[in-house]
DNA sequence: AAGATCAATCGAAACTAGTTGGTGCAACTG
DNA sequence: CAGTTGCACCAACTAGTTTCGATTGATCTT
């Protein structure tokens, strides 16, 4: 298995989580990940496709990327941006694991 | 005012669901969720276990609250928080359904 | 080689979010 | 009833993000 879907990946300490989070916490960034949902896509097609500047897609590109959400690859003049649904799947892991303890009853304070 | 403790089961609108997904990129705000996901707490009783300003501790409990995440009730003069499991649900499900469409190959560019 | 195109990066301006200390209100306590 | 305690809220400040326009470096075209 080749690393992409990364099946059994180790849990997502606090911090990464917190990036992902925050990453997909923008509505631009938002809007991007449910275009590259449907597949790669190209720079210049994002630009046009959701009318942002160029230096603005650029910028969230980065974040997106730097949260480990994206992945991109160059050919020729362009470049490619990718999903990387890994890091969707470890978040999802993170919650669930998260939401585990929450069953808890009242306890009394003072 | 956030919305009802809805039954869980409704969609996320991806607005709903960033302002989940803000609420939780914060790590003050992810210690109080973990501190509450061992079951419901009075305020004073964070204050202490959290060494955090009684204001700061207000605040950010508000986010979560307003994000749908923490529901809280008051008793005397205490305000117990707890946690809102089907919010972290909806969350859950709405990020495997954004997953779900991520497997397309690449498409040309120009 | 000169010109054009795609995309990353930079600095400054504009905006948003978080912190701090103070105030006020409600609910208990003596 | 005056004093205290627990908490929310407000206004000013600080810190962090996002946007904008311009520039730069690659890559392709002619």
């Amino acid at each position: 298995m080749p690393l992409a879907p990364s099946p059994a990946s180790a849990a997502l300490d606090p911090d990464q989580a917190r990036q992902l989070l925050k990453a997909l916490a923008d509505p631009i960034r938002l809007q991007l990940i449910e275009a590259l949902a449907g597949g790669e896509r190209c720079v210049c097609d994002l630009t046009a496709d959701l009318g942002l500047a160029q230096s603005k897609l650029s910028f969230h590109l980065k974040v997106l990327k730097q949260a480990g959400l994206l992945a991109d690859r160059q050919e020729g003049r362009w470049v490619y941006y990718r999903l990387q649904p890994g890091a969707l799947e470890q978040l999802r892991a993170w919650l669930a694991e998260l939401a585990a303890g929450c069953t808890t009853p009242a306890r009394p304070c003072a």
